[in-house]
DNA sequence: TAAGATTGAGCAGTCAATCTTA
DNA sequence: TAAGATTGACTGCTCAATCTTA
């Protein structure tokens, strides 16, 4: 009620794409500001619900989700591809979480160079409170989109990620 | 050629949503974590391009398509609202353009606590120039799309923009 | 040599506090 | 009092360099 869900101090109230006019005279270009637009804006509802209502933030949540499935856990390495981030980013952001209990890492059985990150029992009830109200939040954001719809958005998402991953290899 | 667009260190090779069965129990959140994945992987190889291409960061281009409108340029809360971002992050943003020589500002006619920032002739050509790269590799990365599905894309986009500013008004 | 992980420097972003002007 | 802008503290992220083990 008294929370402010877009942000506090400069969020836009008339949502549009950035740089319109300026960039969009071509097709691609407008889809791609439309999609980094409403990317970005639900990425900082996420991030400011995770924040006031959990003191959570959403690079830690996106490590206890990615290590939720595996009950041994995950190495280090594997961790950084899944997530699309740096090797020493995830270094700092599990070293938070095993601050706050939520994680634990042992040294890899074979290799003495790696080790492997697991939720602790703690970790793993938290995640599930947590990722329940992340999906209540995404459903509240999808509300207007039919069943259709999102099922159309589903497929053509997927075109676009073969397409992008095609210019991301060439050359 | 010899650039490798995707991440040096780390990127996954096998593109796929993040959490992935964690979290993928709901169609919205997969149509999320999809949406998701499909900005980020674009925006890093925007950013990776403009810095090898141009030692250009995608945030001072940002800004500088924001200014490549309006000849008179535009106040710095303007620009914040326009970017989504906060007021202290176009400071740092702006004073490094105009350490560039590519914008520069002036106080406000009317006001004297507000400044009003603008490109450089300078600034107005290296925009020229970044942008039509900047819709090359936009062109690339949406190469395998035809146009209806472009139009179809942009379409679904808009309806969810829409649900989305509804989700983060109420309450 | 190379691979897993960490560290340190630097940019980007938020927020709260502050300064100045309205 | 409030609004425009700046500053300082903090998180997150990348990258290059480094350390350790394979």
């Amino acid at each position: 009620m008294a929370t402010p869900l877009i942000e506090k101090q400069h969020m836009a109230s008339t949502v549009r794409e950035k740089h319109e006019g300026a960039l969009g005279d071509h097709l691609e270009v407008r889809v791609w500001l439309r999609l980094l637009s409403c990317s970005t804006i639900v990425e900082k509802q996420l991030r400011r619900r995770f924040e006031d209502e959990f003191g959570m933030t959403l690079p830690r949540f996106d490590v206890l989700a990615a290590l939720e499935r595996s009950r041994d856990g995950l190495p280090m390495g594997e961790l950084s591809r899944r997530l699309l981030v740096s090797n020493g980013n995830v270094t700092t952001v599990v070293r938070q979480l095993e601050g706050a209990g939520l994680v634990a890492s042992r040294p890899a059985p074979g290799d003495r160079r790696s080790s492997i990150v697991a939720l602790t029992p703690t970790g793993r009830a938290r995640f599930k409170q947590l990722a329940g109200a992340h999906h209540q939040w995404i459903a509240e954001a999808f509300a207007d989109m039919d069943q259709d719809s999102l099922g159309a958005l589903y497929g053509l998402l997927a075109q676009l990620k073969l397409s992008i991953g095609k210019a991301g290899q060439e050359e």
